[in-house]
DNA sequence: CAATAAAATGGTTACGTAACCATTTTGAGT
DNA sequence: ACTCAAAATGGTTACGTAACCATTTTATTG
């Protein structure tokens, strides 16, 4: 491999000028400048930026531990900030987050160095949080938080989980199945908290067995339908945490030949753009903003990174109702 | 930031055995290595990748460029190479693919020395194919192939194209409009010289103001959409060529109150995930495998980096048409 | 007990780049 | 033409790790 080295050598400067040459030209005579870069042409030179990255102790270069991207969610927002850190001269390595080897991820992000990590992967209770302190890079985590309450950026899940409880209690339903993701992540304790908290303004019971906890895998969904098909008393509406939920329940509702919404209700949480396809048109809760969470998690990264003193940030957006058409009022036969 | 010169002091050993602890413990004396781990924990000694790329001439990191995830395609292609490359030991840096910094791009891609590249961004004729070559990374493209034929994984865009084409023409449409991509890629052109065949196999004409080309963004997708209604003959049938594509159409022809199929049909290609959705339920043409390119792609990019001989890589998989709801037969009224 | 071989540990250097300090060259002023 | 300052270029070292070679320690064998 080419280094810097051979280029000066080729061109008959030093190694000091070659490096020069590509970082402050300026600062080299026009007739040396013009003999370097030929022989850097003539050689088919490139820098490594590995080497650089030791001397100048920075890597340019942000970790993402993404959501699967079978959830729409983080299809948005993986997008926003690859996108958003690529503009703005950072490399993103990105991993999705699998509970069997999450250890080793975090291994690997720290032997990197990165710059800065961004993550949607922390539970209210995790080890990892400690460490991600001690490391001394930024890092920041996007629609999930840490019990210690730092260094995030999330909807008000609480107020998410309410409004759509209240929604479909507003409607009449009674018989609602809460369907959603393990209460150790604070995405969806925060939905059901507030998914409670309707029930209970509401005067309604919350009745255990209609409340469904999966991994949010196809697989579980369509066992939780198939239970939810079992009970004795169907469902009138479905309380998916997620719009993924919900727009994977309504595959396999309308598969077994139910109308939404006249059959049944369905309504999610994030607002994800495919729900306002005109043959989905899914009833949410999201943010208002045009900005996801993932942007504004980057923007808040890339700023930390660069100013190298961290407020702590804790940034939750407020959520409103898109009732579009997978809900209607419960039908009374 | 502790390096193993540290921990070194710290412990009372060299810096070689700190190495060797953690890479070949096997020759430490037992007391020595618990001495040394005792420091590693102390100090939270991490290693360095970076440095040890350096002297290693290896970084364990692949880059991938992707197609925008606005495109299920890609959605589905990003998370199997991420995740069968993290389980292979690699990390992925990950780009989408923007035609105005594509150069910045490869320039990122080169400096940092990656063992492989994997990338759905090149051009039929396209200047950086023989730079990658000389590069001497092993690289694959996926999705897409440059007019060398080379180094690529791709479904057999011809064949697909023709199907699609031959089943509207059998169902007896024939006010089809193509909406695809543009001509440089490969991908767009060989699904339309498929397309053409089977007009012409069919014995009808190609209407040049049938076709339309577009960059494949909402925007311009909308303005076909448009164009389209503005036909003195008004179309029967949509030929999409990605399913993003013909999922999008779709959205926007039911939003003006058309059914589909009734209405209109509406064909694509690719056969992707949410294409099956029950209130989707795509026509499509794809590959019948259950494994997508992008998991082809880089199972076959890890084998080129393990194996250091590269024979040229040259895998087009065979397609087949999957008929579902967005077609039936052109209405006689 | 001594010699020798094996095991364990240490020292030096290189990987490629850039920061820092030193030296040489060039240009301006008297 | 000489002196001095500025500009241009060069030399050395460090960043952190591991490969390679050297030295020391330990164990085995006669």
């Amino acid at each position: 491999m080419v280094s810097s080295k051979d280029v000066a050598k080729y061109a008959g400067v030093s190694q000091t000028t070659v490096s020069r040459v590509l970082n402050t030209p300026e600062r080299v005579k026009e007739p040396t400048y013009k003999k370097v870069m030929a022989a850097i042409e003539e050689l088919n030179y490139i820098p490594d930026a590995n080497a650089r990255s030791l001397v100048q102790q920075k890597t340019d270069t942000i970790a993402l531990i993404s959501g699967p991207l079978y959830n729409p969610f983080f299809v948005e927002t993986t997008s926003s900030i690859v996108n958003y850190a690529n503009e703005n001269g950072f490399k993103i390595n990105v991993h999705f987050s699998k509970n069997e080897n999450i250890t080793d991820t975090y291994h690997s992000i720290f032997e990197n160095k990165v710059d800065g990590i961004i993550l949607s992967s922390i539970l209210l209770e995790d080890p990892i949080f400690e460490k991600l302190e001690k490391s001394g890079i930024p890092f920041i985590t996007y629609n999930r938080k840490h019990e210690s309450n730092k260094n995030f950026v999330e909807m008000n899940n609480e107020q998410a989980g309410f409004l759509a409880a209240d929604y479909l209690l507003s409607l009449g339903h009674d018989k609602i199945c809460w369907v959603g993701g393990p209460l150790e992540i604070s995405t969806f304790k925060g939905r059901y908290d507030g998914f409670l908290r309707a029930f209970q303004k509401n005067g309604v019971a919350v009745e255990q067995e209609r409340v469904f906890l999966t991994d949010t895998s196809k697989k579980q969904l369509h066992e939780t339908f198939l239970k939810m098909e079992m009970l004795e008393e169907k469902p009138t509406a479905i309380y998916a945490a997620t719009d993924a939920i919900a727009i994977q329940m309504m595959d396999f509702y309308i598969s077994a030949g139910y109308r939404v919404p006249e059959d049944i209700s369905i309504i999610g949480i994030d607002n994800v753009e495919i729900g306002q396809h005109a043959s989905i048109n899914l009833t949410t809760v999201g943010i208002s903003s045009s900005m996801n969470l993932g942007q504004l998690a980057i923007e808040t990264l890339i700023d930390m990174i660069h100013e190298k003193n961290k407020p702590c940030i804790q940034i939750t957006k407020a959520v409103r109702l898109f009732e579009r058409k997978t809900t209607m009022s419960r039908r009374r036969v």
